[in-house]
DNA sequence: GGTAAAATCAAATCGAACGT
DNA sequence: ACGTTCGATTTGATTTTACC
């Protein structure tokens, strides 16, 4: 696997270096880390730092102050990285977060090549799925699906929309019909849900589907 | 057999000293 | 001023033990 996961004092400390760096164009002491963090003691810093740099998402200058340089973006150009923000299923209350830039909210990433998908990078999100409702659309339990955010959907296309009665996100086919909207699952055995325009909210629509059959 | 309490072990943190 | 190291301490998770 590509990625050790990392623990949320050093996800802070590696936004933190982000940010200072794009901030003031160098990279920030120990103690301004320990400051940053409310921390008692550099050690900590230290210890957290050398963590990043065992799992290469920093590098390390010795002797040298202000020695931590990041190895030029973890996201090289021809790679996109989308966080997967969680799962979704029929039925279920699912919240898609609204500040997707926030790391926090990530239960991972996933990093694919642009090479495979003709995608603009912006705006994605991913989802798992739970559940069988999109059988007949080549989407199934445990697939992960790669979401474009937006507003408004055409008629047939994909889309995880927001139900405000049930207080939960689905993942269905999208039909405006006259005053309401029918949200079709695709899937022989289920029937559609008919909704008005206001108690629903579009979140995304279905940009692609990445599917493993076996390990 | 099931579980709460106790023991154990590793990871994380601290505070201070030391090195450049 | 800044980075590094080290022993002691705390915290958290895991395993073992003891008891009903």
């Amino acid at each position: 696997m590509a990625k050790d996961k990392l623990t949320a004092k050093q996800q802070q400390i590696l936004s933190f270096l982000q940010e200072f760096i794009q901030e003031y164009g160098i990279p920030p002491t120990v103690r301004e880390i320990q400051r940053s963090l409310g921390l008692s003691s550099t050690s900590v810093v230290d210890y957290n730092l050398k963590q990043l740099e065992e799992k290469g998402y920093i590098t390390r200058n010795k002797n040298i102050s202000r020695g931590i340089s990041l190895p030029f973006k973890k996201v090289e150009e021809n790679v996109t990285t989308i966080p997967v923000v969680g799962v979704i299923a029929a039925g279920s209350p699912i919240e898609v977060p609204e500040d997707l830039s926030d790391p926090a909210v990530w239960a991972d990433t996933i990093e694919v090549n642009n090479s495979l998908l003709n995608l603009k990078s912006d705006g994605l999100f991913a989802l798992r799925v739970k559940g069988h409702s999109m059988v007949d659309a080549l989407i199934d339990d445990g697939d992960l699906i790669i979401m474009r955010h937006a507003n408004t959907a055409e008629n047939g296309e994909t889309v995880a929309v927001w139900l405000e009665k049930e207080k939960a996100t689905t993942l269905k086919k999208f039909y405006h019909e006259g005053d309401r909207i029918r949200l079709q699952p695709a899937n022989i055995t289920m029937q559609p849900i008919y909704v008005s325009p206001d108690d629903i909210q579009i979140q995304g629509k279905l940009v692609a589907v990445i599917r493993q059959i076996s390990k």
